[in-house]
DNA sequence: ATGGCGATTGACTCGTCAGTCAACCCGACC
DNA sequence: GGTCGGGTTGACTGACGAGTCAATCGCCAT
């Protein structure tokens, strides 16, 4: 019995698994929910004892990951950190996540949190907690006086997410080149752009 | 005849608009081709005599929008403006456009530049054009002085963008309040962001 | 052995549209 | 007033794919 709940959750696991790869590779809408049991090596009716509809699979995908994210950035509020290494650590967390498994990352970014005409809809609440929490760390920032007070912390926290995403977005799709350099680079660019600005005067030292 | 011609091309017209209305409002692949002939006053078989497929509507909508936006961007980098200047011209293109027509803005966003998997993929050249446009801007920043070099100039240009379009994302969903106000003030609000930094230090006046 | 039960199978159903097409309308021109 | 041709119509088809379901398998307890 323990054994049967154990293959349950694996096979669960299997069919979660291949349905990343087939996402990542075709795109949801794209993909037959047959291409999903086939990549897992499972009957097509086993997709629908573990999950209700295609949909579901994604949901599960996206919340799963997403929710590390949120918890995540409301852990690195709660630390004593000056505003820059709380942006670089929630940064540090997005692209080490690209890093550890680009299929999950594209689906997740691709299919859910920029396709908020579909999923994006259905998940705005839990996408909405990350911008919230990004903004509370901006407030925080302000409130310290590290960060200028006339850029609202929703709008810092637009351009900051909207920066990290453009970035991943242009990995994804070879936009700009990708590798462990670049991920570790960026991690530092991003923060320095966002808080150092581009203004050439006084250009912090990059790492 | 120069009435029927003026006539085919108004209805062509009449039919585009409609299909702005409809894909902003149900989207793009939760609408049926009848929607968007219904939406215009027309016979669903109309919409297959002005355009091949429903596909080449959204074409045709993204490619008159977007080739507006990259002669926008060459031209703007020809003139001899600062740099901030440059970058407030494009920011200011973007939001006027939303203002002017949020439905079809809406549509280009959501369905073609955010929908990387179906057509984002289709018109990646023409997006990326518009990158390359920005990322030369700001080599030529670079190279008078005006910006840091040690962020490159690709870099500077998704990050730029993306915060664009990440701001404009939450306009369109409502997870920021748009108005009149909201769209001129956030114009020096991105080009503050991106070019004087969040850093509290020398915050520089916003007008 | 045997019965029970959840896991597994895959053929089938059923609704949905994109795109086709043959017929019709109507203004222009002779 | 006739006929020619592009504009217009909407019923129809054909493909496709999500989700169903009845049958089968195989593990475990009795």
């Amino acid at each position: 019995m323990a054994t049967s709940k154990t293959n349950a959750a694996e096979k669960r696991r299997l069919i979660l698994d291949a349905a990343v790869r087939v996402f990542a590779r075709q795109g949801f809408h794209a993909c037959r929910v047959s291409d999903i049991a086939d990549e897992a090596g499972v009957a097509y009716g086993l997709v629908y004892h573990y999950f209700r509809s295609k949909d579901e699979v994604l949901d599960t995908l996206f919340r799963d990951r997403w929710s590390l994210m949120t918890a995540l950035i409301e852990d690195v509020d709660r630390q004593d950190l000056p505003t820059r290494d709380k942006l670089r650590a929630i940064t540090s967390f997005i692209f080490d996540s690209y890093r550890h498994d680009p299929e999950l990352m594209k689906v997740i970014i691709v299919e859910v949190t920029r396709a908020a005409n579909s999923f994006g809809q259905t998940h705005l609440q839990e996408i909405r907690k990350a911008y919230d929490g990004i903004a509370t760390i901006v407030e925080h920032g302000q409130a310290k006086g590290e960060l200028r007070t006339d850029v609202t912390s929703q709008f810092a926290a637009m351009a900051f997410y909207g920066a990290i995403e453009q970035v991943l977005t242009s990995w994804i799709f070879d936009l700009l080149p990708f590798g462990e350099t670049e991920a570790e680079q960026s991690k530092n660019l991003i923060v320095e752009t966002i808080c150092g600005g581009l203004d050439a005067r006084s250009a912090g030292p990059l790492a």
